[in-house]
DNA sequence: AATCGTGAGTAAGTATCACTCACCCGACTA
DNA sequence: TAGTCGGGTGAGTGATACTTACTCACGATT
């Protein structure tokens, strides 16, 4: 996927990732990011149809390697909702780790309508997909309640992760991702009526 | 609070929320919001300190407007349970009625720092806090479960509720707002694990 | 060994915006 | 009738995303 990728291509793309550790992407300028990697401004157009396809690109990478990294982890579960846990509980571990991760995913792509036109999206399209059919499996075997609409379970979940990250993205808090992650598990699974 | 606003004022906004209906923020420029308003561009200027503060206040004057509504639907409601599904109800259904709104507060504004300290979100902050104290009320008086952590409870909620509005907003769906709220209710309320 | 093609990179633009600034006008008021 | 003030204008200007014409190093081909 990421084999021979010109030295250049890369520089600029780690030069993104470190300016966004600091900026948000509308302050950074090409300029700034060329200076960064080294190269000059020409070169980001190169490679990248225009500055907002860069991020993207630098969003895909992230999300491919999370999307491997998530598999691998669900793999090891065997129920349906021991498997939408560690989906919780690892995704939200994920945003706060890598911040810029987070950051971009959940700050600065939506607002921009080429972004659904994306691979970036079409990967986390596809990581979705794959939850839902947890969730439809968990429902077929008795775990899961019939009567719930998956797909408004799977937007509950994806939604709690994201709000519960949030602060933490925006302010640059520290949060204790373990003790917020069986929180919404336990919301989500148990219900909060007495 | 609106009142004694100059003519070209009120025309540059509602200027504004009319091209929100069809483009992004960003792909909307000065001078078209001054030609949709009939007024100079150097008038938004006299009025707003930058293009985002129009944006901003545009927010402002939305979410003014809802937090009233909202405030008013809620104290209808008897227990905390009630107002808090009240609350995902009512929520959900201005974001799905009233899409420039929606739009502006999940994905226009997040991903510029000068938000975060603008009057709309000072409000928007004094309505989750008031959706929080419903919340420590339930606990206190039994209805809701004692061992779960408010806060955490409250982001769910909210990130549930933005998050099955959100697909709507982005490629102009039309969903059934009664239906999904239910389900969120329940999924919250009850649980979801058999 | 001369030539060709190509991938990598440069440098000097250009067009588009967001934003500024000096000014105008009519209506009050002293 | 001069002063002032809110409301409004329109011609700039600088920053910046993006373009385009070019160079250089190189491996393959003949």
């Amino acid at each position: 996927m990421t084999q021979h990728q010109p030295p250049g291509k890369i520089k600029i793309l780690k030069a993104l990732s470190l300016l966004l550790e600091q900026h948000n992407f509308n302050a950074i300028t090409t300029a700034l990011i060329a200076k960064e990697a080294g190269v000059t401004e020409g070169l980001i157009y190169k490679y990248f149809k225009d500055k907002k396809d860069l991020l993207f690109e630098l969003l895909g990478e992230n999300i491919t390697l999370f999307n491997q990294a998530l598999t691998a982890k669900l793999d090891k579960k065997d129920t349906a909702v021991e498997k939408l846990k560690a989906f919780i509980t690892t995704t939200t571990k994920a945003y706060l780790k890598n911040r810029v991760f987070g950051r971009i995913l959940l700050l600065e792509v939506r607002n921009t309508p080429e972004y659904f036109q994306s691979r970036a999206h079409a990967t986390m399209t596809a990581l979705e997909t794959s939850i839902h059919e947890i969730i439809l499996d968990g429902m077929a075997n008795g775990e899961i309640r019939k009567d719930i609409d998956s797909k408004v379970l799977l937007k509950t979940m994806v939604g709690a992760i994201e709000h519960a990250s949030l602060d933490a993205i925006i302010f640059n808090q520290e949060i204790n991702a373990q003790a917020v992650t069986r929180q919404i598990n336990e919301i989500i699974f148990k219900g909060v009526e007495v």
